[in-house]
DNA sequence: AAAGATGCCTGTAAGC
DNA sequence: TGCTTACAGGCATCTT
């Protein structure tokens, strides 16, 4: 399931490739992703060409333009199984492969490969396209976790008074955006927080390091190109391993890589939740 | 207001 | 073996 790394990997993997690039043919063979995708983009898109390929949270845009004017912005999410990729025109299509994109003068076209469906292709015009920030989908949205706002002083100050466990804590786009559920489990292992520790009863001093975790953790992945366990299929068609080792999620049973004592599995909000009762406290 | 539950979806794994 | 069922997960949205 894509996280945050594996967003940011299929962006700089497709970004050199597609950026000044137009558009020739766009196609949606299935519309059904989690809002459908919008009738009109068939007609639209092409000869818009895609100026720049960026990133907020786990949603990529794409700025389109004709000549020096600024169109539309694509917004797409990856959801659980979804993918995009850089394929030859003459490959078959594949089961999934919902939408295409041809382009002018390319080797390459674009697929969208989503098996589950949780993804989006949405479509934002006018203002929206010029304040992406606006839409409601990015609006409400925390800071970036490789950005200087975010560190242990703002999740300390943010969480001051809340009993909501810090799993869950972490996990809140408003708090911080890009942390899914593998990688909450590991943070909290690495910083030797309970996942279900009451979030303002943590001190700053352990805020900081977790803060610090989590920065190093995601920026470890982003620098192997992104992780998976499943899915995940980087935009050059290769399969994108999960290099990252992974000390609790997945592992409950066995035995803590630290101490060896049996990791323990729970449930919060029906996510999979492991940790070490030794470590974590 | 805030926290928990629900639904979307299909491939995979576990169970009978 | 083959069929059925449970589970995984991001996240908007509904419910309490």
């Amino acid at each position: 399931m894509p996280e945050l790394p594996e967003v940011e990997t299929t962006r700089r993997g497709i970004a050199p490739s597609i950026e000044g690039r137009t558009i020739a043919a766009f196609t949606a063979h299935d519309r059904r992703l989690r809002w459908p995708v919008p009738e009109q983009l068939e007609a639209l898109l092409p000869g818009l060409t895609i100026h720049s390929v960026t990133r907020r949270a786990k949603y990529l845009l794409l700025q389109c333009h004709r000549v020096d004017t600024l169109i539309g912005t694509l917004l797409i999410h990856l959801g659980m199984s979804g993918s995009l990729r850089l394929c030859s025109p003459d490959t078959p299509r594949k089961t999934h492969d919902h939408l295409i994109w041809r382009f002018h003068d390319s080797d390459w076209e674009m697929r969208f490969h989503d098996p589950r469906r949780f993804g989006c292709c949405l479509w934002l015009s006018d203002q929206q396209a010029q304040q992406p920030n606006l839409h409601p989908l990015l609006a409400k949205l925390g800071p970036e976790p490789l950005t200087a706002r975010f560190d242990g002083d703002w999740l300390y100050t943010l969480s001051r008074n809340k009993n909501q466990p810090i799993k869950s804590f972490i996990m809140d786009n408003q708090v911080v955006v890009g942390v899914g559920n593998i990688y909450a489990n590991e943070v909290l292992f690495l910083s030797g927080i309970h996942p279900t520790r009451a979030a303002g009863r943590i001190s700053q001093a352990r805020y900081r390091v977790l803060a610090d975790n989590i920065k190093t953790v995601l920026s470890a992945a982003i620098a192997q190109g992104g992780t998976t366990l499943r899915d995940f299929v980087n935009s050059d068609g290769n399969p994108g391993y999960f290099q990252q080792t992974l000390h609790v999620y997945g592992r409950a049973g066995q035995s803590c890589l630290v101490c060896t004592t049996t990791l323990t599995e729970i449930r919060m909000s029906g996510r999979s939740t492991v940790f070490c009762p030794q470590c974590q406290h």
